[in-house]
DNA sequence: ACCTGAACACCGTTCAAGT
DNA sequence: ACCTGAACACCGTTCAAGT
């Protein structure tokens, strides 16, 4: 009979993640993970002190797979590549946003994504205290973007918001600015809230920009 | 001896946002939310069917408490005032952030919320498409700089920004841009990360009324 | 060295019982 | 009508035991 593959760390945290993905955050326990590598709980433990560490390396895990700037790559193209690749990691694993906030020791994969983000700036021209507003700007819209994206009620793209609108319509009497910009916005039916991600970083990277060529 | 108040589901929310505030959201739970009410943990569900259903009301109990612009409001004054109140009621509950990924309803609070700040950019004269980015825009930024500013590893504030770089500083050797951008940033002490926030803040509102002047 | 299984103190929730 | 207490199926983690 075949052996099964030797337990890792790495191979407890991919199966942590797909765990994760199928039934949200809540659906992680030492149970379900050893379920998923078919092994028991306990086991686990002989590679990763608790769960708290467990999902440490999770959120580790998600970080790193953020594509990073080269220091040389000019700094617009990069900022909006960096975005991008940050955004649809983040979308694809929604919960790992909602761990930030309750685990704030940054590990290696985070300071890295730091790192390279600020030498792609630095080596650009920015001088450190316009690069460190660029970063926190750039880095706070994308978290908060995905954030607002993951708790939308609906799923992006496909024609749901339209969808949406229609079923929200008779509640919407309270709201009527709300219902006027909504249906404002989906008139014509090209509308797909996954544009607006674009707008929101061109703006900013317009205004950075501008600061830059001030400096 | 004293009667206890009549418990109601205002109260046993009040004491779930009390015992989150103490130890986090993951020190909510039916038996600790009815301990705080000296009540046993049964009993709560008298008053709410859930504990998925006490999560919900958790969420809106929060944005609730966030300042709202009226329609006649300044735009500007109004975005940047809505913008510090939703940032110091999420930095004084930085749990409800945690919790928004997971919990894709929208209450009634938050549909307020999108209403009047909708409100007033539609009454400022914003056109419909541009008030949804100037909203969605900022949104993402204030989510995202909380989010940031909660998973720092120091209280901003009181120079613990300076400290916390003394800490680092030896493991600094692996991230030299990170280094230096900090080194530079904190020199001279004046250096404070709660700053950032009006910074990109401004910068985004630039951005806006340039929009707003152009359309 | 690595994996297991029983045990303990928790958790959300059901249900029958108390007032 | 509202509150309780026992019970059930979970959870993280300890520890002694197996290979």
């Amino acid at each position: 009979m075949g052996r099964r593959p030797q337990l890792t760390s790495d191979r407890i945290v991919a199966a942590a993640a797909a765990v994760a993905d199928r039934g949200g955050i809540a659906a992680v326990s030492m149970r379900s993970v050893g379920s998923e590598l078919g092994v028991e709980a306990m086991s686990i433990y002989h590679h990763i002190p608790s769960k708290d560490a467990l999902l440490d390396a999770l959120a580790e895990w998600v970080f790193g797979q953020i594509e990073l700037p080269e220091p040389s790559d000019p700094w617009r193209e990069a900022m909006i590549r960096r975005a991008d690749s940050a955004r649809s990691v983040l979308a694809a694993h929604p919960w790992a946003l909602g761990m930030m906030e309750s685990r704030p020791a940054p590990g290696p994969a985070l300071l890295q994504h730091h790192d390279r983000v600020l030498g792609c700036l630095l080596t650009a021209g920015f001088s450190p205290t316009l690069a460190t507003h660029a970063f926190s700007t750039i880095d706070a819209y994308v978290y908060g973007f995905v954030l607002t994206e993951s708790s939308l009620p609906f799923t992006p793209g496909e024609g749901a918001e339209a969808e949406f609108a229609a079923e929200v319509a008779p509640s919407m009497e309270d709201y009527p600015y709300l219902a006027r910009s909504l249906a404002d916005v989906l008139d014509g039916g090209t509308y797909a809230f996954a544009n607006e991600f674009h707008s929101g970083l061109d703006l900013i990277m317009d205004a950075l920009q501008r600061r830059f060529a001030e400096q």
